[in-house]
DNA sequence: CGCGGTGTTGAAGGCATTCAATTGTTGTGG
DNA sequence: CCACAACAATTGAATGCCTTCAACACCGCG
């Protein structure tokens, strides 16, 4: 049976994790946490890898710990499509089916932590809070991938290139990490994790048009550039306008 | 009457249920469908009746057993957006969280067989097995969504016309209603459940250009439409390359 | 310094949209 | 049965947004 619960037994890998509590491991109790843990081990990956393809079985689950993982789909012509990306504490890999139908492939330098697929399934058998946390968490990604549904059906160019870096600044300000706050009155500011590129890739457009986009919004004193990734937004509601999230009624 | 000593057990209606092997029920074993039963009620809606809404928690959860109903979200200037479709065995509503972040909406007339918010969620907490079935439902659900995003954002509208017409064409053959053989040899043939403002709104398209694009597919022979809605597929083949799926190489 | 990778900017063209008009379909009442 | 309205779908012409093609700027690195 289960032991006391004593923070003793939490493997000092998982105690020093900086995602534990916010992975699908926070749904677990100490020996559960231990025999995750006992079949974890981590890695890291070189911006470009393929973590997982489409092509072959993935033979393993994993929390991604650090970087951001980009899941593309193409076609044959080489047009090519971001699905969705992944960052610090979400999960990889598709349960109970270990195809995928997509890559999975670093767009940073990634770390994850990895769980061989047979030892992960057998525990997700056995815990089915684990399953259960995994489920909510899909729902949430499907969700998202309809918000970006409307956005690759309806939304301009510039709706969408605002939108996604409005995603962003939402992001940095949940985590808490809009560190860069040069002035008094704090101004939101985030790290691309992309490329242009890849933005185009994730936006459904070219990088020409991704450029001239942000050339736009800086031109709108709406954001800042302090480099080609580090990005500082001026004028938050401006943004959320640009993004045709909020309309302004004149009616 | 295949079934062995204990189907006397099922409810009526659920043995005369067109879709109940099919749905999720078909995860439940005899009692368990029982208390299901106890709590279910059949209703329709006719086309363009909203089913559920974003603005309010959904009162109940549902199988579809006859009809069409579209998931769309929509912007503040009225565009809008499908961001799913739904068919007969397939179920309604978001699982652990009552609010759903858009509308349900009758595409056709449509019948369901909805289930109290409340009752279903006991239900759900009491057999593990109906969360394992609406957790595999909601992966292929997302899967079909990155389907769609590739469309979207990397399709023309040639393409996109095709693919959803084949997606369709692939449906009917699956569901084995190609009901509409004329000929000798099978073509495919199928009902479209929507309109071409909804066809617009799927595929991220104008009214206009969704019928330019099925004339040329139809000036292309690759499709023949006995009317409005009824379309016949007269070179699969075609239709497939029309879709940006194959593409033939010469190189 | 030259080179590749990445990002920006400019000009021309194309594809989908917009605006507008027509045709086809359905259902209702005279 | 037909006329008529309301809606759905098609077709045409013109505009516009994004793409395509091309050139250039920037940066780190050998």
């Amino acid at each position: 049976m289960a032991d006391t619960a004593n923070t003793a037994l939490i493997p000092t890998q998982c105690a020093q994790c900086a995602v534990r509590s916010r992975a699908i491991c926070g749904a677990l109790n100490e020996d559960e946490i231990v025999s995750l843990n006992q079949i974890a081990h981590k890695r890291s990956y070189e911006a470009g890898e393929v973590i997982m393809s489409d092509e072959e079985p993935h033979q393993f689950y994993a929390n991604i710990l650090s970087g951001v993982i980009k899941l593309t789909k193409g076609l044959s012509d080489g047009r090519q499509q971001i699905v969705g990306l992944r960052f610090a504490p979400d999960f990889l890999g598709r349960a109970f089916g270990p195809q995928i139908p997509f890559f999975a492939e670093a767009a940073t330098d990634v770390e994850i932590c990895m769980f061989p697929r047979d030892g992960f399934e057998k525990i997700l058998k056995k815990y089915p809070e684990l399953e259960h946390r995994l489920f909510e968490r899909t729902l949430d990604e499907l969700d998202a991938a309809r918000d970006w549904m409307l956005l690759l059906g309806r939304k301009t160019a510039r709706e969408k290139v605002a939108s996604f870096l409005l995603t962003l600044a939402e992001r940095a300000q949940d985590v808490g990490c809009h560190h860069y706050d040069f002035d008094a009155d704090k101004k939101v500011s985030f790290e691309l994790p992309l490329t242009r590129a890849d933005m185009a890739d994730f936006l459904g457009l070219t990088i020409e048009t991704v450029s001239r986009q942000i050339t736009h919004l800086k031109t709108s004193s709406i954001i800042r550039l302090v480099d080609n990734r580090l990005f500082v937004v001026e004028d938050l509601e401006g943004l959320d306008v640009a993004a045709g999230n909020e309309r302004l009624n004149f009616d």
